[in-house]
RNA sequence: CGCGGGGUGGAGCAGUCUGGUAGCUCGUUGGGCUCAUAACCCAAAGGUCGCAGGUUCAAAUCCUGUCCCCGCAACCA
């Protein structure tokens, strides 16, 4: 029996999980259902990233302590997994002591076999914050690193990894392990990073205190990164004692991650590894992101129907298979409630559970409620099961999921083509339940516990429900229960309501819009849903809020000010008489008003919608006192005000008779 | 020259690595069937595979160039 140790990433706690988080849990566990049930000793690994200081700051936030916050949203994370049928056989924590313990070895480790590898030193670099990590010259333009985010000049003592040592071997490992970073053009991108060479590691932080201290220098928080990544091996024993797991199940033969995270996991910790000793994984695996419904699609469906709320109303496995279906692994696919509504229909509704009723219906009429007496050793769906049971197992083998579900379609398919081409209804009216009447329902019957067998690791429930209502055993779906003939005669089957019941969909869409009226708040779509870690700027964005959204109805308990504080507001009328866009924005039109007595700067995200020309001549409202920002490099000095309908500003103007520099109240 | 993904019948996509008469799902139209969840089966209409060059006996697929779209990031003060 082979041991298969599979690992998602740990996700970070300083959210509630998403679509994101989802998925690749269930991909991790489609992958280790179909490896148990081919015979593999699987251990499957998931958990939380809870330390760092994007946590630090979201419970400073909430007025809790960090780990109150990390309690908080485990416990959710745990909710969720079990809602979705994650076979896990262990989750990790990086608050947990033995996880501490792995992390002091692992340093330990490297220290004592290349004591150069970890050094003390001043660093003096950009550093970027939202990836708490330091972005090599070459890569910063205009104060951001390669995908965006802002950096700055920043210099700490703190301790060293000499991961320029590794670049050699890295290469090396690379080219003698052409399968190590899945998909190839993941590998392309890291051999591409590597080859530029690499620069030292900081791994440890004064500036931070929710972390591991860094072994005899308590002032010292061992970098997130170093930390994290060791659950891997922290959570086989590694380092707390007991090493047995560790032992078995090191190293990983598969870990899956998000693609946003690959860096990490095909050069830092393979490089950590080495560095102490250890064997490297097996293989890297970055998927793609699910990305929200774009807005079009959002509105034709009042955007309401979540992912909770599918699980909810239609079971894990529907949306399980959903996500595996519908996304072509390793890229990164739009999640629509549309889609999933239409493929719920199309494909479980229709194909599967239809397909299932007919069979059993006939086979409780014709033959008592008993799988028919008489097997059938050869025949047509027996040689499509044979020819597509191996193309499954392949694409299995390879992560495609979307072709092995495919696959399956396919003996579906041939399913309802050889019952409408046998006709068992008409052979029942003209000669009962006879001998080719049992070949041809069990023929039927037979191959759909094939199609439920491969359909096991995806529906893990619906397909235990299903294979008994088929009369099989619903735990025989091992590698033997693919081959044809395991149906046993004469056991009993039952018709009973559908196993996917038909939506009506234009009825629940128009249901779940009238109830979402009243809970917009609660149903407002995220923009994106990258995998964890989930960028700062996300939460950032969320507590600017957009000013002037006001297309909902102002709410009857809102909260009443005092004519005080809207008199604080200084709302002036001035003239337009420049308007430029900010070069390289999308949104920005930087204009210069006069107010009166002075022309000043003023920058509006308006652009999408004005162009300069329609803009200077115009008398519009401003907020004349507000505290001056910069957009883009652009300082502003007040902000224009507009009505905006999804996103779209509409100004507000006057009559051209106003001179600049009235008072608006 | 920020990073990344993509342009294939009405819609959504696969196929591109490993060139060889263009495929799937949904939708549409016509027919069939009545066991089944208004489902299932058959057939048809519909694409010069973004554009232009090149390589080749042969290009959606390889090479070069070019246009467009989307996501991320920085910007809705």
């Amino acid at each position: 029996m082979a041991k298969f140790y599979i690992t998602t990433a740990i996700h970070y706690v300083n959210d509630d999980p998403h679509i994101g988080h989802m998925y690749e849990n269930i991909v991790a566990d489609v992958i280790a259902r179909h490896r148990r049930r081919m015979g593999d000793d699987v251990w499957f690994l998931t958990g939380a990233d809870e330390h760092g200081q994007k946590i630090e700051r979201a419970a400073a936030k909430e007025g809790i302590l960090p780990i109150e916050l990390a309690d908080r949203v485990v416990a959710k994370h745990h909710e969720l997994w079990r809602k979705l049928d994650i076979s896990y056989d262990d989750f990790i924590r990086t608050t947990e002591n033995r996880h501490r313990l792995g992390v002091l070895e692992l340093i330990r480790r490297i220290q004592e076999r290349n004591p150069d590898d970890i050094y003390l030193g001043e660093h003096s670099g950009w550093y970027c914050q939202s990836e708490e990590t330091f972005v090599p010259e070459n890569q910063v333009r205009d104060g951001k690193d390669e995908s965006g985010h802002p950096v700055e000049m920043t210099t700490e003592r703190n301790f060293f990894f000499k991961l320029s040592r590794y670049t050699r071997p890295l290469l090396e490992h690379y080219r003698n392990n052409p399968g190590f970073i899945y998909p190839p053009t993941r590998m392309n991108e890291i051999v591409s990073f590597v080859e530029q060479g690499l620069r030292d590691l900081s791994v440890s932080r004064t500036s931070i205190t929710w972390g591991i201290p860094f072994p005899g220098h308590p002032d010292h928080v061992i970098y997130v990164w170093m930390d994290a990544l060791t659950n891997y091996i922290s959570a086989l024993g590694f380092g707390s004692g007991e090493h047995g797991r560790f032992d078995h199940d090191w190293p990983a033969d598969l870990q899956l991650i998000g693609k946003d995270i690959i860096r990490f996991h095909a050069v830092y910790w393979p490089a950590f590894l080495m560095a102490a000793g250890l064997p490297l994984p097996k293989k890297i695996v970055g998927h793609g992101w699910w990305l929200r419904d774009n807005q079009k699609i959002s509105k034709s469906l009042g955007n309401v129907v979540r992912p909770y709320n599918i699980i909810d109303e239609f079971g894990a496995d529907a949306l399980r298979y959903f996500l595996l279906r519908e996304m072509v692994f390793g890229q990164d696919q739009n999640y629509s409630d549309e889609a999933f509504l239409g493929r719920y229909n199309a494909d479980l509704a229709n194909d599967l559970g239809n397909t299932l009723s007919r069979a059993i219906k006939m086979t409780d009429t014709y033959f008592d409620g008993k799988t028919p007496p008489t097997a059938c050793p050869s025949n047509e769906l027996l040689r499509s099961a044979e020819q597509i049971v191996p193309e499954y197992l392949k694409a299995m083998d390879e992560l495609s999921f979307q072709r092995a579900l495919d696959a399956a379609w396919r003996l579906l398919v041939a399913v309802n083509g050889y019952i409408v081409s046998k006709e068992p209804w008409k052979k029942f009216k003209e000669s009962g339940a006879d001998e080719s009447l049992s070949r041809i329902l069990w023929n039927t019957l037979e191959a759909q516990r094939i199609v439920w067998v491969m359909m096991a690791p995806f529906m893990p429930s619906t397909a235990r429900e299903a294979l008994s209502r088929l009369g099989s055993d619903p735990d025989f779906i091992g590698i033997d229960a693919l081959k044809w003939g395991g149906l046993p005669a004469g056991a009993s089957v039952r018709a009973t309501d559908a196993i996917f019941p038909r939506i009506d969909i234009e009825a629940y869409v128009g249901a779940v819009r009238a109830q979402g009226e009243s809970k917009l708040e609660e149903t407002k779509p995220e923009v994106q849903v990258p995998i964890a870690p989930p960028a700062p700027a996300a939460a950032a964005a969320a507590d600017a809020g957009a000013p002037v959204e006001t297309t909902q109805a102002i709410a009857p308990g809102a909260a009443k000010i005092g004519i005080d504080q809207f008199m604080a507001i200084d709302l002036r009328v001035v003239d337009v008489r420049a308007a430029e866009r900010v070069p390289k924005s999308k949104k920005l039109m930087k204009m210069t008003v006069f107010t009166g007595d002075e022309e000043r700067t003023i920058v509006a995200g308006i652009a999408a919608k004005y162009t300069p020309e329609e803009l200077v001549g115009r008398k519009i409202v401003i907020v004349a006192n507000l505290q001056p920002a910069k957009l883009m490099g652009v300082e502003s000095n007040g902000m224009v005000l507009a009505a905006s309908i999804d996103g779209e500003p509409s100004l507000l103007s006057v009559d051209a008779s106003v001179p600049a520099g009235t008072k608006v109240k």
